[in-house]
DNA sequence: CCGTATATGTTACTACCATTAACATCAATG
DNA sequence: CATTGATGTTAATGGTAGTAACATATACGG
């Protein structure tokens, strides 16, 4: 080998390099179909050096999907510390964050809640701290109790909330929301909803 | 050709039948992960033959995606009308039946949402009588008439009932919904958050 | 009824990909 | 220092998408 050659036989940390490529070739391309050949190129590496780190190509994406299931946590995890605990605003929030995060990134999207991410992904990767859910149960539990809101059922609520905020979210990156709602406000639509399921339980 | 042979050199009806093999193959694989010599095959041309009728796969996706939306809507159109017009009976039916046929076949589920379905489909392909929401759209009109609710815009309301069972749905599909919320009856939970997000209208 | 244009098939071909097998290099360990 | 296992490489197989050139049927004008 060269002196002036950086290059080595070995990469050294070709699995995270792999990764990285690879949630850079979905974001930039938008879509899930780059090849296993690209994303070895883009790494620097033959096609054939990838299969020694993920059995497959599927492999691969689940491994992005968890990178994307962990940022999407991590930011809503800061969204909802800047608001105080026990209020509605936290819960908001979390629900703002959460939409603009997939709604950025629809490809990501696509790989977190399609047959490659979540159905397919090891339940305990949801639960490292950074998993949005942990987040979002404890402002809806904070707000129940400072509301004095009594006989619901924290988990219930939170997973209705949630379901509220990823329908909105895909419905929104469809692009189609205006063609049924034509002057709609989405992100004042998820405050609004929220608001309102949030005073339904009240009553 | 034999006189015993019924196979003609022209189909006669390969457009339809290109997506009829698509969506059964789909339904068969539980996955998108099938080709277009895949499709070929199972209608019983060669591997060109497909393109004098799609662009390419994922025109042919595209297609099966729109019967898919075709099919949603007529199912949620027979399940509102067995519910008389104004009652809250007729929104969690609508809900219910949406919820029960995307779950059912989750892979239609990806190909209408993810970015080949909605995102690429012409807006008007939603418009034929068959789409869903209209039938929400009118289950919600109805309902907010006969309940005499007012300052309430029903398509905006009809966008986040849409939201709440499209992302429980989703979250339901997802397979993880148990390991979020243990003993959850997600068809309850359907009914109970509409029922929610109704009665926090009124206040 | 006939001839021809067009639609819709076919086969043959290119370029590329996923994946595996056999071989090469390096880094660590005893 | 020798060996071993991890991690690369090249080469090969079998398959795919999409195109081009060719074949056949169909429909329509004369």
């Amino acid at each position: 080998m060269s002196v002036s050659s950086l290059k080595t036989y070995h990469h050294g940390d070709l699995r995270n390099a792999l990764i990285v490529a690879c949630a850079e070739l979905i974001e930039e391309s938008g879509s899930l179909n780059f090849t296993m050949a690209d994303a070895a190129r883009r790494a620097g590496v033959s096609n054939a050096a990838p299969y020694r780190h993920f059995r497959d190509r599927d492999a691969l994406l689940e491994a992005v999907s968890q990178l994307a299931f962990f940022g999407l946590g991590t930011v809503a995890g800061a969204a909802a510390a800047e608001q105080p605990r026990g209020s509605l605003e936290r819960i908001l929030a979390l629900g703002s964050s959460y939409m603009n995060y997939v709604t950025e990134k629809a490809s990501f999207y696509d790989l977190m809640w399609g047959d490659i991410g979540a159905r397919s992904i090891d339940p305990q990767a949801f639960d490292r701290k950074a998993s949005g859910f942990f987040h979002l149960l404890d402002a809806v539990e904070s707000y129940l109790d400072a509301e004095a809101i009594s006989g619901v059922d924290v988990r219930d609520t939170a997973v209705k909330l949630w379901s509220l905020v990823h329908g909105l979210s895909a419905i929104r990156m469809s692009g189609k929301l205006p063609h049924f709602h034509p002057d709609a406000d989405v992100d004042e639509m998820l405050r609004s909803a929220t608001r309102t399921f949030m005073a339904g339980l009240k009553s």
